[in-house]
RNA sequence: GGGCUUGUAGCUCAGUUGGUUAGAGCGCCACGUUUACACCGUGGAUGUCGGCGGUUCGAGUCCGUCCAGGCCCA
């Protein structure tokens, strides 16, 4: 046991922890003999070269105090640690740096390059988790796993084949969200819709049957008109009806194309008229489709304009080729009006430039299991918390499209295909699928494409437990650990990897199977439970971002706060899946209370010897319970209570509401008021013993229930106050925490015919107003920090006894010299009505007269309003017939009380005049 | 257009199934170094609970509607 230092230094306690549970494997998971105790938590991997952000600090937060809170419980708790290579991402950054040497991947070559980001990812991957680590992150580090690890990419693979051989994967020719900047296909998942200010041209195109007549059009896109092969009308536009069938003049390159009749064609846009140009836009290919036009691409992969666009336009960028048509349209007189116009632009999330529909030949995947991930949830296998966003999870689902997951990089993995050398790759028969590759490589060529990541990171719980081919302890595992107990995540990513890693679960855990039933169900899902939480922002409600420069860097925090302070502030704030507005001052708090909590501990060390901690039974052998007042009932109860609710609100997944709980209780209960009276009873030899026994039961049960929290200082002052079970031994090794249930600690407390009196409750509370009015009197007579203020009171018999026996508490806690009865009021003192009776405070004749008179009446105003509310209610004969009896008494009660209250302030109002 | 969500003190937010005089932290004002803590203590000020209507004995809480924000999907 050492001593307490005066001031608590979160940074020397913490580095000195983490090293100490990184010695012991402290965070090492664990199996237990019951399958239902298992407790796993699989991390969101994180971009392996990414550093950590607030977001990550929320992220991380909750999943340790859900994983602490486990082990406390003895579950069989394991937090498995990894990064995901993130391809475009990761890539980017590399292509970022060749750049600067003025050089780009095409002059290193794919194996060059790739070998450059694994020496970037050697370089600055697993940053991140080190990070993680000066938060107190209890990851079991001896299992980091990387998306691009041999084995994992091997399980990769094997889904892909498994998916391809059982109809899930497909190879088409269709349209695609092309990023002109990463020059990849994306999934609609990555294509961000915003509003952008643009212009409609209004623009004319004359009918080659009928010369000198013209069908006027609307777009916003000019640039494109190059490859429009058709125009559509609606079938029953009256307007059109006649010219559908002939064909008219494609202004440049010069061309005749067909006027067609589709029922796609919103007759109320623009002219009702609309220019197809098959390759360049989703809806124009399907009627391209639907009429037998062919698609002409006018674009190269970069967004330049190509030789099918016309010479005098081919390698111009595609916004400057926008403004260069609708000129050459002006000038052949062709353009008719131009309004501006804002419509909705799809941008790649990445990348932050628009996106080009674009037709190519790419991997897909129809999703498998979609049925089953929607039962999953629907009859609660997995449960979202909070629950509503099932509702975007379904949404999603209902409305679910073929995912395109080939990508046009370098960094991921390799998609397992290989094409008959010279012959035709849209032909399946010369298609070489399977995970090691033909047996004559010689004769073969790979696909060049790369899965989309997402297409690796959604077999995140099963790869990282050896699947497909688990040996024998990795095997153990996934029967132990799988399905895991709960994923923490934002709404944001719902998506991309919660509902992916749901349908790869149901297809691929266990034998290939077309239909699955319930149980079978419940045996494949990933996880069991969703937490979801918000996004960052800043004080003023804005995204976090690099740019704006309001993202305040969580070291730095860390550095000034401490993570303990860091933690309990940020999960305060954390409210359910709504947006969260960080405020450094959040942090702040957490750190004043980390502050008061040391300050506690080293009081209770100062205030007497140190007796037998080391376990709940050893505490509670030293209570007094002959000695229990009111006070010691009330903070027991307190105590209970507290416990109670914490354990609810992890039951209910509401993290957000346990510091404030604990802050309410340690803070606003023990420290402002038992600690406080403890410095009266401390003197009295009989009561000394039991008192501090009971600052121990509450630190010890305070620290267990803020471990998962501020784990650092819950550890420090766990051994410094010598609740080691054995030399040495850690919170987490608790064998009787006493936390998960009230009960739990109800029984050492509550032995032979001792009961905690939660009655207690309601007395403490009428002394504490009774404190307060005191100080209260003092203070408006200038008298705050005097010591030895004099007190008279006049209080009905009944409270009487119960006064007297408080007498010395009273005076310490209301810096009082003298509480003395009295039967008349004595002359010159101000008072203050309180449930217990009426206090006066000696002034030595120095009242002021009016001010008292005008604290009494706005006293005297508000019991009036109260008596008047309760006088109505009580006459209400509905009230009386319909209301619960409780409530009503309760009225009763309160009206009589105030009613005692208001007749006294009249009477001392009285005197005065 | 569809869906979700928010509106309570200057700021950020609690407020359980409707039931005593609506709370906390921060900020503000006053006082203060007393057996831990100034990262502290004591006291104080501040609210048409977004507006309107309804249900009810009773609404911050339930319903309708309107206003103002935010997000997701078309």
């Amino acid at each position: 046991m050492t001593q307490i230092s005066k001031v608590y230094d979160p940074k020397t306690v913490e580095s000195r922890w983490y090293d100490n549970w990184l010695e012991r494997k402290a965070f090492a998971g664990r199996r237990t003999e019951n399958k239902d105790e298992s407790y796993c938590i699989m991390i969101p991997p994180p971009n392996v070269t990414g550093m950590l952000h607030m977001g990550h600090i929320l992220d991380n937060t909750l999943q340790d105090i859900f994983i602490r809170r486990a082990r406390l419980e003895g579950k069989g708790a394991l937090w498995y640690p990894g990064t995901d290579h993130a391809g475009i991402a990761t890539q980017t950054r590399v292509e970022q740096n060749l750049r600067a040497e003025g050089k780009s991947k095409y002059d290193l070559g794919r194996e060059a390059f790739v070998e450059k980001v694994w020496e970037f990812r050697q370089e600055k991957g697993g940053i991140i988790l080190n990070q993680l680590k000066q938060l107190g992150a209890s990851c079991d580090w001896d299992r980091t796993s990387f998306t691009l690890d041999p084995e994992y990419a091997r399980s990769v693979l094997t889904a892909f084949v498994k998916l391809y051989e059982r109809g899930y994967i497909y190879r088409g020719k269709r349209m695609v969200n092309w990023c002109p900047a990463s020059l990849t296909a994306l999934s609609d998942e990555e294509v961000e819709l915003k509003p952008q200010k643009g212009i409609l041209y209004k623009m004319r195109y004359e009918i080659v049957e009928r010369p000198g007549q013209y069908l006027e059009i609307s777009t916003t896109r000019p640039e494109t008109l190059m490859g429009d092969t058709g125009v559509a009308v609606h079938p029953e536009d009256d307007r059109y009806k006649d010219l559908v069938g002939l064909h008219c003049w494609r202004p440049f390159p010069k061309a005749k194309i067909p006027i067609v009749a589709d029922d796609y064609i919103d007759r109320e846009f623009g002219t009702g008229v609309l220019k197809v140009t098959p390759a360049h836009d989703k809806a124009d290919f399907e009627i391209g489709q639907r009429h037998g036009l062919p698609a002409i691409d006018v674009f190269n992969p970069d967004g330049t304009l190509n030789a099918n666009a016309g010479e005098d336009l081919e390698g111009i960028d595609r916004f400057a080729g926008r403004k260069l048509t609708a000129d050459k349209l002006r000038e052949m007189g062709l353009l008719v009006e131009e309004e501006p116009y804002e419509n909705r632009v799809g941008f790649s999330q990445r990348a932050n430039v628009p996106v080009e529909p674009r037709l190519s030949e790419q991997w897909f995947m129809r999703y498998p299991k979609v049925e089953e991930a929607k039962t999953a949830v629907l009859k609660g296998f997995i449960k979202f918390h909070p629950k509503r966003w099932e509702n975007v999870y379904l949404h999603w689902l209902n409305n679910i499209t073929d995912w395109c997951i080939s990508r046009q990089l370098w960094w991921g993995h390799r998609i397992p295909v290989w094409y008959k050398k010279g012959a035709n790759r849209s032909d399946e028969a010369n298609w070489h699928i399977s995970v090691d590759g033909p047996p004559d490589p010689e004769n073969w060529e790979q696909d060049e494409d790369v899965l989309d990541t997402w297409a690796s990171s959604n077999l995140w719980p099963l790869a990282n437990f050896g699947w497909p081919d688990p040996d024998a302890s990795e095997r153990e595992d996934l029967d132990y650990f799988y399905p895991t107990r709960v994923l923490v995540t934002g709404f944001d990513i719902i998506f991309f990897w919660v509902a992916r890693m749901i349908m790869a679960g149901l297809e691929l855990h266990g034998q290939e199977k077309e239909a699955l039933t319930d149980e079978e169900i419940q045996q494949r899902i990933p996880f069991r439970n969703v937490y979801i939480h918000g996004l960052i922002r800043d004080h003023k409600g804005r995204k976090m971002s690099k740019t704006l420069g309001n993202s305040p860097d969580p070291l730095d925090l860390i550095e000034k706060f401490g993570a303990d302070g860091l933690r309990f502030g940020i999960v305060n704030i954390a409210p359910t899946g709504q947006d969260i507005l960080f405020g450094e001052d959040r942090v702040q708090m957490g750190r004043n209370f980390c502050n008061k909590l040391w300050n506690a501990a080293r009081f209770r060390q100062i205030s007497g010897a140190m007796a037998d901690n080391s376990s709940l039974e050893s505490i509670c052998a030293r209570l007094d319970r002959d000695q229990f007042d009111e006070y010691d009932h009330w903070i027991i109860s307190r105590l209970l209570t507290s416990i109670q609710q914490v354990k609810l609100f992890f039951d209910d997944y509401l993290i957000e509401r346990l510091p404030g709980v604990i802050y309410e209780f340690f803070w606003g209960d023990f420290c402002d008021w038992y600690v406080e009276i403890s410095k009266s009873k401390l003197q009295d030899e009989r009561l000394r013993g039991n008192c501090l026994a009971i600052q121990d039961l509450v630190l010890r049960q305070v620290l267990l229930l803020l471990e998962p929290i501020c784990p650092h200082i819950s550890e420090e002052l766990w051994k410094d106050l010598g609740y080691s079970t054995a030399p040495g031994a850690l919170l987490q090794d608790t064998e009787n925490p006493g936390i998960t249930d009230e009960d739990e600690l109800r029984k050492w407390i509550e032995i032979e015919s001792f009961k905690i009196d939660a009655e207690a409750a309601a007395r403490i509370l009428d002394l504490q107003t009774f404190v307060m009015k005191a100080r209260s009197l003092k203070a408006e007579y200038g008298m705050a920090n005097s010591k030895n203020a004099a007190f008279f009171y006049t209080v009905p018999q009944s409270h009487r006894r119960f006064l007297k026996s408080h007498a010395t508490i009273f005076k310490t806690l209301a810096g009082a010299g003298e509480l003395t009865y009295t039967e008349s009021r004595p002359e010159g003192s101000p008072a203050a009505v309180t449930a217990l009776g009426t206090l006066y405070l000696d002034v030595a004749s120095s009242m002021d007269i009016s001010a008292e008179k005008s604290r009494l009446e706005r006293e005297l105003a508000k019991l009036e309003k109260v008596v008047a509310i309760g006088e109505n209610k009580l006459r209400n004969e509905k009230f009386l017939n319909n209301a619960p009896a409780n409530i009503v008494n309760g009225a009763r009660k309160q009206l009589e009380e105030s009613k005692g209250k208001k007749d006294e302030l009249a009477r001392l109002l009285a005197e005065l005049k």
